[in-house]
DNA sequence: TTGGAGTGTCAACAAAGCTGACGTATTGTG
DNA sequence: CACAATACGTCAGCTTTGTTGACACTCCAA
């Protein structure tokens, strides 16, 4: 090979590394969900509901329209999502404070007591997924993963970060 | 902090921590399935029909069962799929030569163009991210997905990396 | 006051999953 | 050989979650 950049072995950019890396990542994407979706399953809720809830906790308040970008669907498509979950008492949507065409979106405390059902559920098998990888894997598997987004995801995905902590 | 393991810290572990994870799983499968998406919608396909061409480029000769397993979808569903594909060319079903009741499954020259639009499309991005997070965090990338899967998911992997290379 | 943005909702539809039931080869076993 | 089990395909019906397109209402700002 005479592309070796400065030494380095690029063996980790072939075709088959690529494919590996692509199948691993539909298989860990099974797992990931399996378990939120194995509690869903008990209720009349399904993963477009567990998207809206966990969205819903990690910026309170936040507006119908953020949420769309967020997890990119359509209006009607989150709509009728956000309509059960208010239906049923686990989402509020407030009218906005200072631009009232805007519904700040907040969970309920039931809808809290879900949201924890849920992610402890999902953080479980990551935790034990980062305990079994190690810090030093964890920071790779972050770097990559935010290499793979699209550059607005990218926005979304830090804007969330630095809200979070 | 009283439970630091061994004098290495364990901050990675926290909620916080994993919270960003998984948000940083749920952006960048999106951007994971956006390309080959884009190229799909052009035709009457959807994600299904790509992950079955995916899977029997990849182990051709495959039956039906064993692609089942690796989908985890019903046969039904699989079906559905595959009808529409073997109609429009692009596989081929042949009864299988030990066990007359099992069917293998190949790509048409067809097929294998289409697959190769396909994951040449998710490869670029892939490859880009790689590229930009560098070889250590792609290790630990792959360390930390492997351990995410289900253990059945985990074999099923394996024995596809062993019959890729 | 008027245009446009944010929101909600109706209708119709499509993709892709599911369960249950049934039929047909084919194979393995008692 | 008879019979149970396996692999596959298919019909019917249902659910979730996405889509377009159309339309109405509220409210902000120019």
């Amino acid at each position: 090979m005479a592309d070796s950049h400065s030494g380095e072995s690029l063996l980790f950019l072939t075709d088959e590394q690529l494919r590996q890396g692509i199948e691993a990542v539909f298989f860990a994407y099974r797992g990931f969900t399996a378990d939120p979706d194995r509690i869903l399953a008990t209720m009349a809720y399904g993963r477009a509901h567990h998207r809206a809830i966990h969205f819903i906790n990690r910026a309170p308040g936040t507006t119908v329209t953020n949420l769309l970008a967020i997890l990119g669907v359509t209006k009607q498509s989150l709509n009728r999502v956000l309509r059960t979950l208010i239906e049923d008492g686990l989402v509020e949507s407030r009218v906005g404070a200072s631009d009232r065409r805007e519904r700040n979106l907040y969970l309920t405390e039931a809808g809290i007591a879900l949201e924890n059902r849920l992610s402890d559920a999902q953080r479980t098998r990551m935790r034990a997924a980062y305990r079994e990888a190690g810090p030093e894997a964890v920071i790779g598997f972050r770097k990559v993963l935010e290499a793979m987004m699209d550059p607005e995801m990218r926005r979304l995905y830090a804007r969330l970060r630095e809200s979070g902590q």
